[in-house]
This record gives C-alpha cells, structure tokens and sequence, in this order.
DNA sequence: ATACGCCACAATGTATCCATTCGAACGATT
DNA sequence: AATCGTTCGAATGGATACATTGTGGCGTAT
C-alpha cells in the first residue's frame, strides 16, 4: 500500500511534520522538496495534495503551501470532535480486540507511566490510544480520528512541555480505567473513561492559550 | 474562493456526482474529463485529488479513478458519525442564527412538507440541515459533516426513493422539534431531536440492505 | 479444455518547458 | 517623509511529449 513516488513522498513529509521537523507555519516549496528526492515537481505536487487532503498542508493558489497552523478555536473543536468520536471508535474496537492487542496495551499503560521523556510520552500515548481503535473496521471513522491525532500532534507536544503530562496522575489513572474496559469487554466503562480523558485534555488546554500566539 | 481552475473543475465533477450524473462505482478517465473542459490532464489530475480528499473519489495508482461506493457498513458507519457530530455543530451554532436564518429554516420546514417530489424533498431537506448550521465557524466539524452528506448523497436518494419518505409524518416532526429548538435557543432539545433523526434514518436504512447488493 | 505466458494497447505517471501570478523592493511624485 | 505605482524576480500553474504500468486478449503448451 501507498506506494506510489507521491504517497511514499507524502509519507515522508508527514513523518517530519509530526515529528516536528517541519513546523506549523512554515512555508513548504516544492523546488527544495523536488531536488532532496532527487524528483521533479510533479509528483511533489500530487504528494502535497495528498497532505492537504489529511489537513497536515495548506495550499494557497498560486502562491504555496505551509505547513497547517491551528488556532486556538480550531485547536479546541478539534478536542471536542476528539470526545464525541473517539469513543463511538473504541466502541466499535473493543470486541474485536484480541489477547495479543491486550497485553501490548498494559505493557503500554506501565511504560507511559514510567517514562519521563517528552518525546517518548508522545509516541507511548499515541501508540496506546491507536491500538486501542486496532480492533475497529477500516473507515471513514478512524480516518477522522487519525487526521485529528496527526493536525494535533504539534500541539500536544507543545502542551506536554510545559505542563510536564509525564508526572500527571489523572492521565494514568484514566489510561487504566480505559485499558479496563477493555479486558472486562465493558465498552460503556471505556467510552465514558475515554471521554473524560479527551474532556480533561481539552480543558487544560483551554488554559494554555500562550500556545496559540 | 475557490477560484483556480483545478477547484472549478473539482465543483463541476463534485455536482455531477451529487445529482446522480455520475454514479457510484463508474470510472472517471482523466483524458475524458480534460478534454470535456477543454483543459490539459494535469488541471484534472489535481481536480481529482481534491475530490478524494472530499471522499467522493477513489484514486488507485497507475490504474485510475472511480467514483466512490459506500459498503453497508461504511453507510451505516457513517450515519452514526453523523449521531454524534451533528449534534454538537448545531448546539454550536444555535447561538449564532439570526432571524434571517430562523425565517428560511421555518419556510423550508414548510416546503419539505409540502413536497412530494423526491429531487425537491432531497434538495430542501439538504438545505434546512446544512443551514441550521450556518451559525457555526467554519474549521473541521464542519467540514466532516459536509463530507458525510456528500458521500451519502446516492444512498439518500435511492432510499428516498424505495420509502417514499416525503410522506414521512416523523420526519416532519422531527424537523419541527429541531426548528423549535433552534428558535427558543435550546441547544440541547435541538441536539437531541436531531440525533433522534438521525439514529431513525441510520435504523430504517439498515432494513433495506438491498440497497448495496 | 484450461491454464499459463507473452504481447500490445490504453491510461496513468513523470519530466521539461513555457506562461502566469504574486510579492517585494525600489523609485518617483506629492 | 510617506504613499502610490511600476518593475523585476521567484515560485507556482499548465501544456506537451515521453516513460511506465496495468490489463485484456490471444496463442500455445500441457
């Protein structure tokens, strides 16, 4: 899958996207992002098409593309979509998860609570939650909610820093309640834990405004 | 807006697969719809990316674009999107209509009754839900939704039609309650008239599988 | 008769060249 | 000195020509 020049050209500018490489605002051209591939502009074209279709890339007629910049109203509904989808998704998830997911998923519950490192945190709480949809059919859905995770992740990062999320005790706390839903196949316990973890998230954000300029 | 070729071209193939010239499933050849325009393939190219990214399109590399068809299962998926993002984009965009919007909204509840024609009662009913919304921001939600109701635009109408859902006393009802609610600016009864709505279609849809062969 | 493989055509993908547009800097005028 | 206008440059958009891929049909061999 996805290997056609421009998706895996795609792949790669998302990849340094949400890892922070590029950041939000910045201007993208296609020259420079032709001649580190060794492409012509074509085919980057097509692959900032494809970004712009995930919502990573902003195109202006014309004129370019820049890395997508949220503000802090976009930032907010995005959270608040978070909460209404995410646990229509886990719902969907949790009885078609197997052992092999379960287990992976509390290794994933102690590491994050062990680890100390923001970098680590990001992509633990990424992994655990993602897993967590592994069980859901392929769909519109799960795009969604992947495109969000991805137009955000800039943003928690930022957040993660200044509000050092590895020592919160209710992040983990809420991690556990969701992971025991999902053993106990209670996919009401994991809907609700789940949304008041999307819910807490998205109020402290809301506190944090500096984030947006 | 919208104004550079590649868009204008975008929205022309978007109405034709919306009023049903084009259905789900049929191929759409670059060189066909190029020279329709009486434009070179790489306008179209982009065009056509743009309309995957609305979810209308389905590109496979090296071979083509078709249309795109909805599975039951994606339609039911997609309806309880809907279930959960409807509500919330009216609820934030209640506080916003004015008496124009409210006026409009009004009459068209009036007209959906009225009609007994199914292109009518699809266009109206389009309408009135997408300008219940109009008070809210543009950003995300909105667009989800937007792309919701375009991707099962086909399915609406060939439901529409099997059901005769013009002569639909609940549905009228329900577009009742939800306009009550908007004009006493009741927020939640509106979102949860409408989630009624929806959660009755998605329902009485499951019952006509035959729909998808 | 069926299945495998080769071949040819058609449609997509890529590259290069040319046109267009936007923006910024400089200069002239008030 | 400030503002408007013009001009120049850089980056994007479009068209044409060429390369590549995928598919269907035909033939042959088992």
């Amino acid at each position: 899958m996805a290997s056609s020049p421009p998706s895996r050209l795609a792949e790669t500018l998302r990849e340094e996207i949400l890892n922070g490489t590029l950041a939000p605002g910045e201007r993208i051209v296609q020259e420079e992002v032709a001649e580190r591939f060794g492409a012509s502009r074509q085919p980057v074209r097509d692959a900032l098409r494809l970004l712009e279709g995930d919502g990573l890339v902003t195109l202006k007629a014309n004129s370019g593309a820049w890395v997508s910049k949220l503000s802090a109203r976009e930032c907010d509904e995005a959270y608040l979509v978070r909460e209404r989808l995410e646990p229509l998704l886990i719902s969907q998830s949790i009885p078609n998860l197997t052992s092999v997911h379960i287990h992976r998923l509390s290794q994933l519950v102690d590491e994050i609570e062990r680890t100390t490192e923001i970098e680590s945190f990001l992509r633990l709480d990424r992994e655990f939650h993602l897993l967590s949809y592994a069980g859901a059919d392929d769909g519109m859905l799960k795009e969604f909610v992947e495109r969000i995770w991805n137009t955000t992740q800039h943003y928690r990062r930022a957040f993660a820093q200044l509000s050092d999320v590895t020592h919160s005790a209710a992040t983990h706390m809420e991690h556990k309640m969701i992971l025991d839903g999902i053993i106990r196949q209670d996919s009401r316990q994991a809907e609700l834990a789940l949304e008041g973890h999307i819910r807490r998230t998205r109020v402290t954000l809301a506190q944090h405004r500096e984030l947006f300029s």
